[in-house]
DNA sequence: TTAGTTTATAGATGATTGTCTATGTAAGGT
DNA sequence: ACCTTACATAGACAATCATCTATAAACTAA
C-alpha cells in the first residue's frame, strides 16, 4: 500500500488499538474545533496581519463587533490549544500565534 | 509588510470590506467544522486506508460502533462540503475522498 | 488608598450538534 | 409482486457552544 497524502493514519481503527485511535483523533479534533470557528478565524488573521504580530483583546473588540468578554472566551479557546501564546505587559495582555502550532495544523493535511 | 505563514489574511475585518471577509470566514470555518470531528477524522482515516481509496457507509459502522444513520449523517456533512465524493454501484454507495479539497485546507496552514 | 483601565470569570440563554430510533427510498434477487 | 439488503431522512434529546451582562481580578497612577 503506497503512502496516502493522508496523515491521519492513526485515525483509523484498527481493532486491537481502537480506544486509542479514538483519543488521538479527539485531540486531533480539539485541535481544529479551535480553528473552525469565523470569528477565531478573523481573530488569527488580525494578529498575523498586525506590525508586531500581536494583538491586545482590546485591538480586537472593535473591528470585530463583539463584547471584550467574548472576545477574551475565544482567545482562551485558542490558547487552550496552544495555537495563540500570551504575554502580560503592564496593564495589556498581548496574544501572538504559536507558529510551531500552526505548522503542526499543516502537517495533518499535507 | 513581509508575506506571513497565515494564509488567512482575507479574514481579517479591513474596516470597509468588513462584510466580505466576514463571509470568507465564515466559508472557511464550515469547511473546517466538518473536520473538526473525531468520528469524521477516523471515517476519513479509514477511506484513506481502504484498498481502492473508498469506502461504503457498511464498512464504516462496525469498526466505529455507531449506528447506519449515524454515520450516513457525518457522510453527509463531509459531502455537503464537498470533502468526500459518492458514488452508486448497485445497492451500495462508495465514498471517495476530494483530494483537491483537501489540498485547499493544507493552503489554509501553508 | 482610591480611582481608572484592561482582562478574566461566572452565570444565563438561544442555537447548533452528535447520537439514537423509526421510517422511507432505492436497488437486486426469487 | 415480494422480500432482503443498503442507504437516506425525519424527529427527538442531551450536550456543547457562542454570545451577552454582571462582576471580579490585575495592574497603573495619582
Amino acid at each position: 500500500m503506497t503512502k496516502s497524502a493522508l496523515t491521519l493514519s492513526d485515525c483509523a481503527p484498527a481493532t486491537p488499538t481502537e480506544p486509542i485511535a479514538r483519543s488521538k483523533a479527539e485531540d486531533t479534533a480539539n485541535l481544529l474545533k479551535a480553528v473552525a470557528d469565523p470569528t477565531r478565524l478573523q481573530i488569527l488573521a488580525i494578529i498575523a496581519k498586525s506590525a508586531e504580530q500581536e494583538s491586545c483583546v482590546c485591538d480586537l473588540t472593535e473591528p470585530l463587533g463583539l463584547s471584550q468578554p467574548t472576545i477574551s472566551h475565544h482567545l482562551k479557546k485558542l490558547s487552550d490549544v496552544d495555537l495563540v501564546e500570551k504575554q502580560r505587559r503592564g496593564t495589556w495582555v498581548w496574544y501572538s500565534l504559536n507558529k510551531k502550532r500552526w505548522a503542526e495544523i499543516a502537517q495533518l493535511f499535507a
